[in-house]
DNA sequence: ACGCTGATGAAG
DNA sequence: TTCATCAGCGTT
């Protein structure tokens, strides 16, 4: 499988796909291809998880608070690369949603390795392929991801989407966010049912 | 269940 | 300037 196989002459999701209400961007980012361009060559899966975070009255989103350096990007044009930097070790991937100026954005989760596998393995230590790219930390890490491709457009760059396979409704899994304290109660995680490559998550610490 | 790790932003 | 917090991961 190549990536034109793959990509099949297709043109990148138009940031129209991103102007539009968070929870449908990230149901239909389900089946999509994260597509990395690099010199060491290309990787590219399908994203399997995803999550919203939706504004300032979302007491999740980084961008609850307001404006600030870190959630300038969050207030763009949508179709932006929102990536930042977590617990001292780790990256995250989001797409920047709805109209500039409404801070919003889609957490990619996880995706299914496809393409430039043995290039994710080893930028992730050799570990199995069950777990190269099965979480948000882990995925930005297979595709060598970090704080200088903040900002990135995903419309046109070395870092876009593609559209993908076409996910049945009754194949789309939905419940509550992951890892955080605040907006537990609302079901803005999406997923893809029976997906090998869906994120393991664990409860919060500090409670039975 | 716990430690690693450092940016972030609020408080003072 | 200090401090608690944190959209995660690997090991125990």
């Amino acid at each position: 499988m190549t990536l034109d196989d793959l990509l099949k002459n297709r043109q990148p999701l138009p940031r129209e796909f991103y102007r539009r209400p968070t929870l449908e961007v990230a149901r239909e980012l389900l089946g999509t291809y994260l597509v990395r361009r690099h010199p060491r060559g290309t990787a590219a899966g399908m994203i399997v998880e995803t999550e919203a975070y939706i504004g300032q009255d979302d007491p999740a989103c980084h961008a609850a608070r307001g404006y600030t350096p870190r959630t300038a990007v969050m207030f763009g044009p949508p179709g932006t690369a929102y990536i930042y930097f977590i617990y001292g070790m780790y990256y995250c991937l989001n797409a920047v949603t709805e109209p500039e100026g409404f801070p919003a954005a889609v957490l990619i989760r996880a995706v299914e390795p496809l393409i430039g596998t043995a290039l994710m393995a080893e930028r992730r230590g050799g570990v199995n392929h069950q777990n190269l790219t099965n979480g948000p930390g882990k995925l930005c890490q297979a595709f060598g991801l970090n704080k200088e491709q903040n900002g990135l457009d995903l419309c046109r760059s070395d870092l876009m989407i593609y559209p993908g396979e076409i996910i049945a409704e009754q194949n789309i899994c939905r419940g509550p966010r992951v890892g955080i304290r605040n907006g537990q109660e609302k079901p803005w995680r999406f997923w893809i049912a029976n997906s090998r490559f869906v994120s393991n998550h664990r409860k919060l610490p500090g409670r039975s």
